[in-house]
DNA sequence: ACGTTTTTGTGATTTTCATCACATAAGTTT
DNA sequence: AAACTTATGTGATGAAAATCACAAAAACGT
């Protein structure tokens, strides 16, 4: 492994809220015990009702969890990208996954095992904590994303996924906040259960009307005048 | 107190699963520390950002937890009836309320103090293991409701709501299951993000189509043949 | 650089609900 | 029981957004 690689990775860890509790010495441990792989973009990570036995750490690229409609339309409840974790839920309680995960990129992802996942987290009582400080994260932004979906119009939904994703995603500097998770239309629609035609009218109104800006890397700058 | 009040109580707090795991005798300790307190139908009990300071179990009546739209309009996330408890999540990571609760009926309440709740349920291994788990149970009914409010029809929402109703409220009998909460269809139309009177039209084409049953008391009965 | 696939842009048409406007019914209060 | 209040029933109308149907542009693969 090289060596910068191996410092990406150390980074990583070390933000990871479930781990911020370990010494140095059980991350150097734990890092031994942890796989990396490859998911082509579009690749399905795993599925809905799947028992799952895998906790994942996204390193580079991107990935949305989604429920698939029996139209064949998909809704998006959230969208991680490098730094973020995910699939923790099955292995808190052994239940099945509640959603479906989907590579959104060429992405790359740290695996642990579900034996690791106890052996390292469920013996101690600060690890404890904070799995239980993230569910509560994570139950905000599933009831952040329900206001979303039950305001009226279109126009308040897009703007309230914008938000929502700046909040989740984004990179503040003097012009606004920056999205960068480099979305299309069709992505803000599954997100907003709305068309992508509406999208795209609306996407286009909020440029014409200053409020957005789409940068040449295709993210989104939300400028201070947005809201 | 009452003998048969006693008895109920301690039924009540033993079906908690977060005291699933205290002892007899902490249970018996812990019923000295629990307030019970009386709230009108229509009575706000929390609201949304307030800080928040207890821990909540419904003994009789029953609850909804909603967001406040700009528009006046509410939408609800949940409906606790007795034996449920809310308001946890503001003790379990201080930060503020992420929703108002409100009694729809007159309500006798259990309060537990966030002192109370520190001192016999944080410092047990077991018991963090049950609080994880219900925050769990929660998500997943956040992403239930979340997909719920993603289907394209009236329709199917309403009949999502209903099932989703079933699932948490419901009692099984020879004919289907009943939803004993006795809800108006201002309510349900809360819950789906939809009209009242778009609502009504669906409920009673439910109820021509033989699909559901609307019980003298106002509890819904779901046919087998619902779905 | 060329063809292919994906994404975006935009008008025309249709659908579905929300809204409005009452009527009726059922429950509550006094 | 009369007077209110709350809940339900139902038609008519309008508005918002989905759908349909392409065109154009960008991005990608080889």
């Amino acid at each position: 492994m090289k060596k910068s690689k191996k410092l990406l990775l150390d980074k990583i860890i070390k933000n990871i809220p479930f781990f911020a509790c370990l010494s140095g010495e059980q991350i150097e441990e734990l890092r031994h015990v942890l796989i990396e792989k490859h998911f082509p973009r579009n690749k399905i990570i795993f599925v809905e009702e799947d028992t799952q036995n895998y906790m994942y750490v996204v390193l580079s690229g991107k990935v949305k969890v989604v429920h698939a409609g029996a139209d064949g339309k998909e809704h998006i409840l959230a969208v991680h990208k490098a730094g973020d974790f995910f699939g923790e839920m099955a292995l808190l309680d052994g239940k099945t996954a509640p959603a479906t995960v989907t590579a959104m990129d060429d992405t790359d992802i740290l695996i642990m095992s579900k034996r690791d996942f106890d052996e390292y987290l469920l013996k101690d009582n600060k690890a404890l904590m904070e799995i239980i400080s993230v569910l509560c994260t994570r139950l905000r932004e599933a009831w952040m994303v329900n206001k979303v979906l039950s305001l009226p119009t279109a126009k308040e939904r897009v703007r309230e996924v914008l938000k929502l994703m700046a909040m989740h995603s984004g990179v503040k500097d003097n012009r606004g906040t920056v999205i960068t998770l480099r979305l299309t239309h069709q992505d803000i629609a599954d997100y907003s259960s709305l068309s992508r035609e509406t999208v795209t009218r609306l996407m286009n109104k909020f440029v014409k009307d200053g409020k957005i800006e789409i940068l040449d890397d295709k993210n989104i700058l939300l400028k201070h005048s947005f809201q």
